[in-house]
DNA sequence: CAGGGCTAGCGTATGCGATACGCAAAGGAG
DNA sequence: CTCCTTTGCGTATCGCATACGCTAGCCCTG
């Protein structure tokens, strides 16, 4: 039999603007959030669009451009949330408070980003940002870049802390994993994590990380207050970009 | 012709106990530090040994056995440093620092860990170390525990940070790095970073750990004093485990 | 000193994933 | 209607992780 059929029959050709990027890079998305990272090849993620593999290549320049472009998806909505008491600690902290949130939403956003670099643009964005609230705050430009990038970095660390395998659950399972990690270990080597098996897996949650977060921001506070103007009451904050 | 050799000629067979676990592993990060963990390949490993592929897989499980060996084998070696005060805020700052210190050394630990989870041996041993140098200072339990949770989630967030492309020069590479990232960006819609380019690249430095550390450290010692019986002067701390 | 068995190093084969290449059909332009 | 451009896709190549099973060293026992 030939190898392919002479005249129609089964063209199976999708109609013609089938694919876009945007649809790939969603595809992705649901692909990492219900199979995990490891799950998206190029195969999977052009089966899931009922297309053929190599379709996917005409959108997207290969797989390292793919997972930015999630990455991308992700974190570019990340905003200040509404609500937040309007000075630079609410609103500094209610978008980090987000950002935690969008990668608890999508557990393997921090590898993505371990692998390729913070150098990604929706990186950028979030620093731009937030180093902008610091200096409406009145911080000097060189203490907002030191701030921010500690917070940043504290909060980098928390999303890599939480995704080991948090995926629905928020903390049962994660407990548990931890539990069990604890419970593996020889008790004469670690007298101390044995003793807080407890309070241990309960600190890898929500908590911890505002505890973290208000110990950054506490000093902060001290500093800006005793080394330049206080940023007292609300400045105006309402027309960020 | 045959495919294999008939007789004897070229055994090529190693002796007998060329390979060792710990052989492999160390070749593994030499492997990693001078071409990167993309270069680490079965193959590769086991090319740089004189060995054949297979053989690697008497010591090792699987790759992923092995890259966490390696992960264990930096991790393990980080002890307290030598001349720092000897009260919990000097042995705690002096211990964090010599972890930093090794992800400096070896770029790749960020992605492995971020890769692997947190919940890898050696990071127990960390947790292990700090957690008990903060209730011998008479922090406790439950404070303990998120004291240290919130200094290594700060630290892991810097190693991840510092990870993109740190090799040799400190600072240059990193900062140059930075430099030309954010000149790629478009000044208006990041008016904020491009303003601060030379701080920006600066700050993503030793410096800037320090910074983050310091604001973390002043909080929790503030707590101390306030919440519990404060700390005061250096208690015994030398015979730690 | 010879034989047996265990063990370490390794050749081969399989299957998968990423991706270069080039074909061909679907539309739109003239 | 014909030609050119665009887009989906089949095929082929290459590198990698890894299952299997072979075989030669070694050491232990008789």
């Amino acid at each position: 039999m030939p190898a392919h059929d002479p005249g129609r029959g089964a063209p199976k050709r999708a109609p013609r603007n089938t694919l876009s990027r945007a649809a790939i890079v969603e595809a992705a998305l649901e692909l990492i959030d219900t199979a995990g990272l490891d799950a998206v090849t190029m195969p999977n993620v052009a089966g899931r669009l009922g297309v053929g593999t190599m379709s996917l290549y005409r959108h997207v320049n290969d797989k390292r451009d793919l997972v930015d472009a999630v990455a991308e998806r992700v974190m570019g909505r990340i905003e200040v949330p509404d609500g937040v008491p309007d000075d630079w600690e609410g609103r500094v902290v209610g978008y980090l408070r987000a950002l935690r949130e969008a990668a608890a939403a999508h557990p393997a956003l921090g590898r993505i980003l371990a692998d390729h670099g913070l150098t990604v643009g929706p990186v950028f964005a979030q620093l731009e940002t937030v180093h902008g609230i610091l200096i409406r705050a009145g911080f000097a430009p060189g203490d907002a870049v030191r701030a921010f990038y500690s917070l940043f970095t504290y909060v980098f660390g928390a999303v890599l802390w939480e995704l080991p395998r948090v995926r629905r659950q928020p903390e049962e399972a994660y407990v548990s994993s931890w539990h069990s990690a604890i419970d593996a270990l020889d008790p004469g080597d670690y007298p101390h994590l044995h003793a807080l098996r407890r309070e241990l897996a309960t600190a890898a949650s929500a908590d911890q990380f505002e505890y973290g977060l208000g110990l950054l921001v506490a000093s902060l506070r001290a500093r800006a207050s005793a080394d330049h103007r206080p940023p007292s009451g609300p400045e105006r904050g309402d027309d960020l970009g």
